[in-house]
DNA sequence: GCCAACGTTGGC
DNA sequence: GCCAACGTTGGC
């Protein structure tokens, strides 16, 4: 059991989005890093923060759960997607995804400020200055104490 | 909207 | 293979 932070865009798609719909395929990483965690790391049942990027309180906002194993991406085939690879085929895809499904969401967003301030975090990748991988690991530890902020 | 960080691209 | 240019992310 391996646990992940997976960042969104709240304008984009935010976890009251996931809660409504349940379950999500987490299309358009063009990462390698971030695909890479997806198809080499996360198992069906791994713990997912789901964070909330690049809005007005930035932090994390729910909790989901690996709900698949890693696929290909379907929009890397679509001409019409901004996700669009021209790139990649079929035949050897590129971009892997994994569906993810609703846990619930905190009863708070535990802001990214308060993580930077939490002493035994300093060294988690998602509080890092100019870390900008989409999705990321998070060890048993740290799960603990986030949830422990709640 | 600004800009630092950093990944990717492409000329050489 | 180097590295400058460029594009994107994401906090502020």
């Amino acid at each position: 059991m391996n646990y992940w932070v997976m960042k969104s865009e709240p304008d984009t798609f935010s976890i009251d989005d996931l809660k409504r719909k349940k379950r999500e395929a987490w299309d358009g990483v063009r990462n390698y890093q971030a695909r890479n965690f997806m198809r080499d790391g996360m198992r069906v049942g791994d713990g997912v923060f789901f964070y909330h990027s690049n809005c007005a309180e930035p932090g994390i906002a729910g909790i989901a759960e690996v709900a698949t194993d890693a696929y290909p991406d379907p929009s890397q085939f679509d001409p019409k997607s901004q996700y669009f690879d021209p790139g990649s085929s079929r035949d050897n895809p590129r971009w892997m995804l994994v569906d993810v499904k609703f846990v619930k969401k905190l009863t708070r967003v535990i802001t990214l400020k308060e993580l930077q301030a939490q002493p035994n975090l300093t060294d988690m990748a998602l509080v890092r200055k100019g870390n900008r991988l989409s999705v990321m690991p998070v060890t048993a530890a740290e799960w603990r104490a986030i949830l422990a902020l709640e």
